[in-house]
DNA sequence: GACACCTTACTAACCAGTAAGTAAAGTGAT
DNA sequence: ATCACTTTACTTACTGGTTAGTAAGGTGTC
């Protein structure tokens, strides 16, 4: 994880992106640098020259996550907490219709007792941050908003989080169950259909 | 999977006994023979007696988890949905509290692609099985009992399911997010403490 | 000629799975 | 009751494949 120049970076870029889709579809520990390599045509040593351990690959994609997502609440500031919720609707949305990805959180959690312990510091990290979100669109969307619902936002929020998890799981089983668990959040606070 | 002997039984019990510890903490796909041998102190080999492939090892665990609902849901049958839904709560609970167990719907989903098709169709009936239990709790709770929230009790009843299903995921970053979300679960059902 | 970015070639550890052998327990015929 | 035979539940010893990771060398670019 050493270099500056540009072809380095593209390489990295594209050795995160395909590292990204085996995380999300097979999970840490499901993929290898075999299945990185092949994919972008180079051998083995040369995603060891970019990221020396698997560990450091990790780190490196949960960082690039936390950036990501940083961006992504930027973009959404000046939103009202419906559409924010929408939004948050959305991106779980494009997981699910990528391959049958889940969210990243779902990954993280559930290896969680096998990932190294710098994996997961970044993971804890990056989990509160998506957690504070659901609590923040909860919580505009009872003061500012046309949400209502009973219990605290903070509450109100760790289950929408906690559900929309399981939810874009259990969408391996059953595609329909996204769909059903999106439109009984928007019931449970009281939001019209968008 | 051949014999049927006392010895046998009891040896294969306690190979299932750790494989399923190992695989509600690690995952399929993170634990080994040698983690179960190496447990219970026998040679590899032996284990790979009772069970040829591990794919064998997995449909027995998964097909015993199905046989334990089917008599915790019949246990449960004379109960009200009041009380079914506390001992839903019992049983994350109790997850959680043996080495931060999750929910084996959660594993299974989550690690869905790499699993082998025997497993999957197991899997996947077994998920049905208790996503059908969380909607009759919730219809019940409507129909019967006290209960009063919007939306259908099967959608209700699915987002309870994924609900706890990532809450027990999330509780590995954050102990106390399950306590929360089994009281947010009853405000939403508007359903008093117990 | 120094450095970035790769390749070839390798290691040691681990993986699931198998083949062959063995001790002990059970079974059946006499 | 004893002997012959089979079966059960393992062991030792191995295979072929995959894993993360490394060391050394080559090649093109500035």
């Amino acid at each position: 994880m050493k270099p500056v120049s540009n072809a380095t970076k593209d390489t990295q870029k594209r050795i995160l992106d395909i590292a990204e889709q085996l995380l999300l579809t097979r999970g840490f520990n499901a993929f290898s640098y075999q299945h990185i390599s092949s994919a972008l045509g180079v051998r083995n040593a040369a995603v060891h020259y970019h990221f020396p351990r698997k560990t450091d690959l990790g780190v490196a994609l949960v960082q690039r996550y936390r950036r990501r997502f940083a961006r992504f609440i930027e973009a959404h500031a000046s939103l009202g907490p419906l559409q924010q919720l929408e939004g948050y609707f959305e991106l779980t949305d494009a997981y699910f219709h990528q391959d049958e990805q889940i969210c990243p959180s779902g990954i993280l959690t559930t290896e969680y007792h096998t990932l190294p312990e710098e994996i997961q510091l970044e993971a804890g990290a990056f989990i509160t941050e998506m957690r504070d979100w659901a609590k923040t669109i909860a919580r505009r969307g009872r003061d500012e908003g046309g949400m209502s619902y009973p219990g605290s936002p903070e509450a109100m929020g760790e289950v929408m989080f906690a559900a929309l998890q399981g939810g874009l799981q259990l969408a391996r089983i059953d595609a329909g169950i996204l769909d059903t668990i999106k439109q009984q959040i928007r019931d449970l606070l009281k939001v019209e259909k968008s």
